[in-house]
DNA sequence: TTCGCTTAGTTATACGTATTACTAAAGCAA
DNA sequence: TTGCTTTAGTAATACGTATAACTAAGCGAA
C-alpha cells in the first residue's frame, strides 16, 4: 500500500522511461541531466527524450534532493505576511533568485518564538539551500546551527553587525540614524512633545534609540509608549492611550513602523483630530499605502534589500562560498516628507 | 565529494544515532516515529531518544518524503503577494493547516502564464501534498493533471463551478452578484455615468458581468476601461484616461479590485478632485487599507476563504478523500459602505 | 594475432527513512 | 525434554535519482 490513494496513477519515473525506451535507468538520468552525453548517441538520446515527454515525466524532487543534497530553493522567513513591508522584499528576492534557478518559498513566523524555532527546524530538515530571514526572538547562538550545518543565512537587520566567521550575512539600513533624522525633522517643525509608539520586539528598539538620543540632545524628554505587535490595532491602541492623557498630550507621534503609524492615524481621526494640524504623525518603512495616505515616513529600499540578500545567498551557495566570513551590507534610507507632519 | 561543502559537518542521521546507542537503524526509526513500540523496551527507548536529542537529530525531509510520498506541506499559489488581499487568505489557511500538521508555502506567479505553468511543474515534482490556488491563465484541462496525479486542488474562484469527478474543489463568493449590488448602490446614490476599471485577467470578468447587467437593466450604458494588472499604477492610469475625456466624464468609478480603486483615488486626488463630491469611487475586496481610506467596497471573507480551502484540502488528504467529486463552496460577501461613495 | 581505443551503453551503489519479515534468546508449561 | 510464546530486537528492502565504475562489441594499428 502506497502513501497515495490507488485511485491516483503513480507519476512516471526514470525507470518507466527506461523500460519504454529499451535502455537502462542510468542512461535516462544521463540524458535528462547533461546537455552532452558522450556515451549516448543522438538517436538514443532523442528517443529517450521523446519517451520522457510522451509520458509527461517530471523529476521527483524529494529523490533528487536526497541524492544531491540541493533543493534549489531559497526560503524567506518573515514575521508577518500581512505587513505590506515584506512583499516588496520578497519581490526583490525573486528577481535575483529566479534567473539563478532558485525557487523562493515564504515561511511566516507570526513573530512568535515557537514559530521561529519551527522555521529553524524546517530548514534543518534540508528543505531549502539558504534563507533570508527576520527573526524577532532568536539570536546568533540559536541561528549558528544553520551556518554550521551548511545553510547560509542572510538576516534583515536593523544595524551594522561585526563580521563573524560563520556563513551569516546581513543587510540593513541604519535604523537608529534614520529614526534620528526623522526625529530631527519633527523637532525642526517646532514639535517639543513627541511620542514614539514602539512594538515589543523587532527593529523597534534601534529606532527608539535613534529617537531617544536626538530627543535628549535637544533637551527634550523621550516619551515611549509600547504595544505588543506591528499591527494597526496596536498602533490605534497606543494612540488612544496617548490621547487619554490629560495635559501633556504629544503634538507629534512617531510610529516605529508604518503599520503602527497607520493605526495611530486612524485612532486620531476617530477622535476627531486633524492631521497634521492637531497632531503630526510619522512612520517608518514607506509601505505602498504610505504614499496614498500622505504619511511622512522613512523609506527602506525593500526591493533592493531583497535583491542584495538573494545575491549574497546565491554567492554563498557556489562552491567554497561558505568559507568566507559573514558580512554586513548597508543600504541607504530616505526621508519621505509628505502631508502628515 | 558531497553536494555540501566539507566545511559543513553532515547532519546526524538515524544511522549515527543507532551507532551511538548500540542498536540498529530500524530500532531508531521505530522509536522516533511510533509512540508505542512493543518490540523496544522503555530503557532502550529512552536511551535512543536521549542520544537523538544529544546529537541534535532532525529527520531528513527529502528522505522522508521519498519514502512516504507525503510532504506534509500545502502550497498556496497566488498571483501577487504585493496585493494585500492575499495575506489574509494565507493566514486563514495557516490557521487550519498548522494544527493538522501541515506547513504552508507560498508560491507567487506574478499573474504570468509561464510562472503559473512553473507552479504546476513544481507541484508535479511532489513538493506539496495539496494546493490552494488562484490561476489567471490556466484552465481545468491544464489543472486536471494535478488531480490525476493525486494532488488535490482548491481553486479560489469567482463563481459557482459545477461539480466534477476530479479532486478539484473551489471556494468563492458570487462575484457577479456582489458587483451587481455595488452597482445598484451607486445608481441609488444618483449616479448615471458609472465607469468600471477592469484588469485583463482574473476575477475582473465576473465582476464586470454583474456590473454590466445591472447597468443595462437600469437603462444605462456600461462603460468599461481596461488596464493590464491589479496594481495601483493600472488603476491610476485608467483613471487618468477617464479624466482626460471631454464631456462624458463619469461621476462614479467602480474599481474591479481595491488596489485598482486605490490607484484611481490617487489619480483623482492628483487631478484636484474631491472624493466623493467630485467623483465617487468604489472597490472590491476590502483589503485592510480600504477602511483607513474610507473606501466603499465589497468585503470578501478572505480569512474564511483560506480556512475553508485548507479544511477542504485536509479532508481530501485523508485516506479515500480523493475519490469524492469536486465541490464548489460559496461564502457570503458584504457591502462595506464608507465615505468614498 | 594481440593490444589498445572508441562507442554505447550497463551495473552497482548511495542518499536517509519507514516498514515488513524475520530471528535469537529467554521463559514457561506440559 | 520438547514445544510454544514472548521479548527484543535485526536484516532486508524500497522509494527515485545521480554517478562512479565497469564492460561488451567493434575497429584499427603494430
Amino acid at each position: 500500500m502506497k502513501g497515495r490513494d490507488k485511485a491516483a496513477p503513480a507519476r512516471p519515473t526514470q525507470k518507466d522511461i527506461a523500460l519504454a525506451a529499451g535502455v537502462s535507468q542510468a542512461a535516462v538520468s544521463l540524458v535528462l541531466n547533461k546537455s552532452e552525453t558522450p556515451s549516448v548517441p543522438p538517436a538514443t538520446r532523442t528517443r529517450i527524450l521523446e519517451v520522457a515527454e510522451g509520458l509527461g515525466y517530471r523529476p521527483n524532487h524529494p529523490a533528487r534532493m536526497l541524492r544531491s543534497a540541493r533543493t534549489m530553493t531559497l526560503a524567506c522567513v518573515i514575521p508577518d505576511i500581512t505587513n505590506p513591508f515584506y512583499p516588496g522584499l520578497v519581490r526583490g528576492l525573486q528577481t535575483i533568485a529566479a534567473p539563478a534557478g532558485y525557487d523562493v518559498l515564504i515561511f511566516d513566523t507570526d513573530g512568535r518564538p515557537e514559530r521561529e524555532a519551527r522555521a529553524i527546524d524546517w530548514l534543518l530538515q534540508g528543505r531549502a539551500d539558504g534563507v533570508v530571514a527576520t527573526f524577532f526572538h532568536l539570536r546568533v547562538p540559536q541561528l549558528a546551527v544553520l551556518a554550521r550545518k551548511g545553510i547560509p543565512l542572510v538576516r534583515l537587520e536593523s544595524r551594522h553587525k561585526p563580521d563573524g566567521p560563520l556563513a551569516i550575512d546581513s543587510v540593513y539600513i541604519d535604523n537608529a540614524e534614520a529614526a534620528a533624522e526623522m526625529t530631527r525633522l519633527l523637532i525642526a517643525r517646532g514639535h517639543r512633545r513627541i511620542a514614539m509608539i514602539q512594538a515589543e520586539f523587532g527593529p523597534s528598539q534601534r529606532r527608539a534609540q535613534g529617537y531617544g538620543a536626538v530627543m535628549r540632545e535637544a533637551g527634550l524628554t523621550p516619551d515611549f509608549i509600547t504595544d505588543s505587535a506591528y499591527s494597526e490595532e496596536s498602533g490605534a491602541r497606543a494612540m488612544t492611550r496617548l490621547l487619554e492623557r490629560k495635559g501633556d498630550r504629544p503634538t507629534a507621534v512617531f510610529g516605529a513602523s508604518d503599520v503602527l503609524a497607520l493605526g495611530a492615524m486612524e485612532a486620531a481621526r476617530n477622535a476627531g483630530l486633524s492631521i497634521p494640524n492637531d497632531i503630526a504623525i510619522a512612520g517608518f518603512d514607506d509601505i505602498p499605502v504610505a504614499k496614498l495616505l500622505g504619511l511622512t515616513t522613512v523609506r527602506q529600499p525593500e526591493f533592493d534589500l531583497g535583491a542584495l540578500a538573494a545575491e549574497t545567498l546565491v554567492r554563498r551557495l557556489q562552491p567554497g562560498g561558505l568559507a568566507t566570513p559573514g558580512r554586513s551590507h548597508e543600504l541607504k534610507f530616505e526621508i519621505m516628507t509628505r502631508s502628515s507632519v
